[in-house]
DNA sequence: GAGTTTCTTGAGGAATTCTTGAGTTCGGCC
DNA sequence: GGCCGAACTCAAGAATTCCTCAAGAAACTC
């Protein structure tokens, strides 16, 4: 399966790029672009599968940006918004939008969306696997051997973002901004957490979660 | 007319290979798989309308995959068996097969078999199975092991949304904007309404709207 | 226009889950 | 082998989230 091709149209650089690499991190082709101003030519040479779109941009906003993306093929469009505003989120799904994200939002939140949005057009599956386990994100559930796992929807969002980023260390600090979308670190929400999940991950089955003592954790089957 | 989709589970590469190529050549879409640790995921997303099941497999086996396949759809199932023995065969038609090829198998013993229950099942074009509910779209009714469901209007759009996203957890954002075309978010509203569907579907069976906690809601059978 | 059904809202209450802090264990290093 | 910091676990309070009920508003029907 060709990896799924994702455009990112915003101004703030910062989260631009911030918005960019979280999104490379879980396998995904991503472009991006500061305005809307290229935005034809784009769809036209990278045919993404999704467009993420601020709404407010200078020149062309998102709502008409949308709009020409609708037009001009199938893609499909997320719309990062500022909380305020109902009006504006009525423009918005009027004009063809498939979700919309308010800012501030968590990485793993937005990363979430994308790719159930991708899962939903069919672009790519929504399941991730490591050794036995199964971590399947349209369903929000995770199972070992097929038997079930009763995580909470705080350790499921943990679990995704260590599956989606299996293999690879992750630190302590990482896990706070992407699943919690927090700032500051406090080692024991993490760390209660990993806990939790362990405990209802290893009845199924040997350890997946190992600490990397200094550094963080890996999600990696065998060894 | 679409092509009719085909998922094929089976642990022994050759014969898989052999198996999906061969209905590939008649002009089926197949996906394969080497075991039903990720079934669910593809039964949501790839949708097929038959499954061709290896008796044995690693993991779950044939049995055990075929009743889950029962419980969260209408794909029709075709178990693969080397057994003999008429023990074995009650198990599997009582678990809810189609039916069974023994083998070794002609190849085209099994593609007529497939064919002909592809075409057995044809007729079901706009209702939706879940386990013993089935939505009619066009008719807008459902029903519970064939009593119908008094709905309302709204809880019927509300319930035909579920439908449609059978087995992917929703939130109460996407329902309100997608059932209701709101875009502010009231909690109540949706909550409201899941609890009457709930209050009349439940008369009828085991639960099927599930809460995902922190979320949103999931309709699927079983568990 | 009156009556009936359906939709929406709000608030109380219940249940689950999140987060914190303290004490304990673990692992590496001297 | 002992020390130190890092990681882990447990328990309890706090906070969220969800459910139900009841009543007013709106939409139909006759």
């Amino acid at each position: 399966m060709t990896t799924a091709r994702v455009l990112v149209v915003e101004d703030d650089a910062t989260i631009r790029d911030a918005v960019s690499s979280a999104l490379r991190d879980t396998g995904l082709s991503v472009e991006s672009m500061a305005d809307g101003e290229e935005l034809e030519a784009a769809l036209r040479t990278y045919r993404p599968a999704v467009v993420v779109l601020d709404w407010m941009l200078p020149g062309r906003d998102g709502p008409q940006l949308s709009r020409v993306i609708r037009q001009s093929g199938d893609a499909g469009v997320i719309m990062l918004t500022a909380r305020e505003g109902v009006d504006d989120r009525l423009r918005g799904f009027s004009a063809g939008i498939d979700d919309y994200v308010p800012k501030p939002f968590a990485m793993a939140e937005l990363v979430a969306r994308v790719r159930a949005l991708l899962g939903r057009m069919g672009a790519t599956p929504t399941t991730i696997r490591v050794g036995d386990l199964v971590v399947d994100e349209a369903a929000a559930a995770a199972s070992r051997n097929g038997i079930a796992l009763p995580l909470t929807a705080t350790e499921f969002r943990l679990l995704a973002y260590l599956a989606a980023q299996r293999g690879r260390v992750v630190s302590g600090t990482q896990i706070l901004t992407q699943v919690w979308g927090y700032d500051d670190y406090s080692d024991n929400l993490v760390h209660a957490h990993i806990s939790a999940l362990r405990r209802k991950m290893e009845n199924e089955g040997p350890r997946l979660v190992h600490t990397v003592r200094g550094l963080g954790y890996v999600l990696r089957g065998g060894r």
